[in-house]
DNA sequence: CTCATTTACATAGCTTGCTATTTAAATCCA
DNA sequence: TGGATTTAAATAGCAAGCTATGTAAATGAG
């Protein structure tokens, strides 16, 4: 018993990453949580190449691709073709696609708070900083940085 | 910008919660993360039930008797007949099963060194009672437990 | 200017997660 | 005992992640 998942730093991130995810979407009740990333990044109007979108998301490129095939199949996203560039497209969240990530923060708000409640309230600033260092170790090893 | 990913629990939890997964299964080359939790639950030779699985790895029924599938097709398990239920079946690992449990192990082990090297020592038991309550909290709100 | 290289995106195919539903065996109760 | 209920697993179908590879436009080197 050399390996104890109790004190698996992954084990235990991945457990909670999916308790995450499906706490979101059962508030959502349909909505899902793939395009919380897009949400974040387009929220306030801006419009951005699926590149750019891949990379603040840190998925790989077909993920988004996917991602936002979806979106745009309901009607969240529009692609305007980039002038200067006839490989691209620029993508921007649509009204539907505003009110939906409203929606969508709101769910995540509170199910931060909800887990971050375990916390004691100074213990929040260090818990970030603990997973952002994870983060950033992760990423050193994984050489995509 | 009332919402921002850097102190999002569940964001930054899910981003670390890939990078774990995919420093895994880049050292695997080929093998994945998937079978992991029915690695640790088999490791010592023992024989469960897919329901059993199911509940220990906190995934739904659906998902561990995909991730059996794969499993059995590539040898790693195998499904022996339960005699007092003949809805059930034992399952256990195959030599070839422990064998690439032990690699796992070894990956896991390194990949989790690596991410909380990150963190100062004493702070890892910290982070580890972190999740631990975070992951309560969550699954007291899906009614789950 | 032309051809090679790079870049942006698309496509194919896989894993791992989910929900909803079906099937068949076991159990419970009248 | 026999019918209703519960339980274990299977199946269908979708989302979101990945790698590998293809395609077409843009860029760069001679």
């Amino acid at each position: 018993m050399s390996y104890v998942r109790e004190t698996s730093a992954g084990y235990l991130t991945n457990w909670a990453a999916r308790l995450f995810a499906r706490a979101i979407e059962r508030r959502l009740a349909g909505g899902s949580s793939g395009p919380m990333p897009v949400f974040f990044a387009l929220q306030d109007g801006g419009a951005m190449t699926q590149k750019e979108l891949a990379l603040l998301a840190a998925v790989e490129q077909p993920t988004m691709a996917n991602t936002l095939n979806r979106m745009e199949r309901d009607g969240l996203v529009a692609r305007t073709p980039d002038p200067n560039d006839r490989r691209s497209a620029r993508v921007s969240l649509t009204p539907l696609g505003r009110e939906r990530a409203r929606a969508a923060f709101v769910s995540a708000i509170e199910v931060n708070g909800l887990a971050t409640d375990a916390l004691e309230p100074e213990e929040r600033e260090v818990f970030y900083g603990m997973m952002r260092r994870i983060i950033a170790a992760l990423e050193r090893d994984s050489g995509t940085e």
